[in-house]
DNA sequence: CTGTGACTTGAAGTCCGTC
DNA sequence: AGACGGACTTCAAGTCACA
């Protein structure tokens, strides 16, 4: 699994578990809703100052959005 | 603590544990020595596709490389 | 072996709009 | 609400010489 893709799950999920539109959230996180549709399609390969601004904006602490998700869960 | 000093400090710490010096990383995670000893020293912002090269060549995962220090520990 | 400044090229990141 | 396109500016990627 490509990073970029696991980005894109992670933040895709957290944001919808939060309710946000990919509009919404773009703007509490200050980040373009085109470049949030982007990362979510893992199209996009941010940097670490931008997946922390995600992180951020989700509420969570950066590795969690780096994490993959637990085989046995 | 910024993401890039967070992640610099672990690479480096990882690194070190490993006993080996930038210059040999480099060469194993194809990276070059300069670069890694920008990363290292938090003045570069690298894409989360290069955190996952310096995260193979440490033998980690990724998230782990943007996991904060526990305090307890 | 490592730090650092400088440099070119390509991609990150933003803004416009359409479907 | 979200996918997707183009055009644009900024900055990261990648490499060098030198301390």
């Amino acid at each position: 699994m490509d990073v970029r893709q696991l980005f894109g799950t992670n933040v895709r999920r957290l944001r919808l578990e939060k309710g946000l539109s990919q509009e919404e959230f773009g703007f509490v996180a200050g980040i373009d809703r085109t470049y949030v549709s982007g990362v979510e399609r893992g199209l996009r390969n941010p940097t670490i100052v931008l997946a922390e601004k995600f992180a951020q904006g989700l509420g969570v602490e950066v590795d969690e959005l780096l994490r993959r998700p637990a085989k046995g869960a």
